[in-house]
DNA sequence: AAGAATGTTACATG
DNA sequence: ACATGTAACATTCT
């Protein structure tokens, strides 16, 4: 679930929450699984004592800079989400990593489907490096878009969801970004105009400015959705244009939305604007 | 009650 | 090397 403005809200209410110098005093990790690459006693011992330095985004991930040069890099994929909690309440059973800090707080991680991942590491660009740029960022301009995929033989929607080509869109924005763009999902990469490279380039930039300006996408309210610390929902469902509107009419010219499977993936059009 | 689900990766095949 | 397809992870929601 969480694409790149979910995970931003998220690294922006952990920073709003004052955690930045305090110790990280115990940890309790209740779903082995969660942690990849090393034990959960390794883990455990490396991190307790050290104190949160900084908490960043890079695509979908949180990285957590730790007091003794250890970066926990951690990946929400599906159904991860952090809270804060007091030390005295009781975990729910979706609840499968503890840390307690030195103030009476614990910061918690939910996931329902436990596909979420931590990684301890003192080399993140191992994790990190093969990631492809960051849209909002200044130096990701219509021309890095050109570079990336002028020479692709795939279906544009697949290529927007490659990680390691550019960092941070998921289904939803996906979506929502070739609606913008008036382009369908399952056009060649290698086959689009300068114009529309340009306004696909303008739609990412657009989609996920909206995402975050409405502190991310809450589709449902089940406890797999999306929401961030103190169970803040995302407000940007109401903004979504084609995402889990099929038979709903297009907001541009009113033609039903229609569902197809792209790359294994569902996937949201107008039939009409996004023509093959 | 079957099928799908917002993510990623490993593996197989063309 | 590149593109595509499948299964796996585990659970909840429709």
């Amino acid at each position: 679930m969480p694409e790149l403005p979910e995970v931003q809200t998220m690294v922006d209410d952990l920073n709003r929450a004052d955690l930045i110098g305090h110790h990280i005093d115990r940890l309790q990790v209740r779903w082995p699984a969660t942690v990849s690459g090393l034990t959960v006693q390794q883990f455990c011992k490396t991190i307790k004592g050290q104190r949160i330095c900084s908490i960043g985004r890079r695509a979908k991930y949180l990285v957590i800079g730790m007091s003794r040069g250890d970066t926990l890099i951690v990946h929400l994929r599906m159904t991860g989400r952090f809270q804060l909690a007091q030390a005295r309440q009781k975990p729910s059973k979706h609840i499968h990593v503890i840390m307690a800090l030195d103030d009476k707080r614990s910061l918690w991680f939910h996931d329902t489907r436990k596909f979420g991942r931590f990684y301890l590491t003192r080399r993140p660009d191992i994790i990190l490096g093969s990631l492809g740029p960051e849209p909002m960022s200044p130096q990701f301009r219509a021309r890095t878009l050109h570079r990336l995929l002028s020479s692709r033989d795939r279906q544009i929607k697949p290529l927007l969801l490659d990680q390691t080509v550019i960092a941070g869109l998921g289904n939803i924005y996906a979506d929502e970004a070739l609606w913008s763009a008036k382009i369908h999902p399952q056009k060649k990469a290698s086959t689009l105009s300068d114009q529309q490279l340009r306004r696909l380039h303008r739609a990412i930039r657009h989609v996920l400015r909206l995402g975050l300006k409405h502190a991310g996408t809450t589709l449902g309210s089940g406890l797999g959705n999306f929401y961030s610390i103190g169970r803040e929902q995302g407000r940007n469902r109401n903004h979504l244009k084609v995402f889990q509107r099929t038979g709903s009419p297009c907001p541009r010219c009113h033609e039903k939305i229609v569902k197809m499977r792209v790359g294994q993936r569902g996937t949201h059009f107008c039939p009409s604007c996004q023509m093959l």
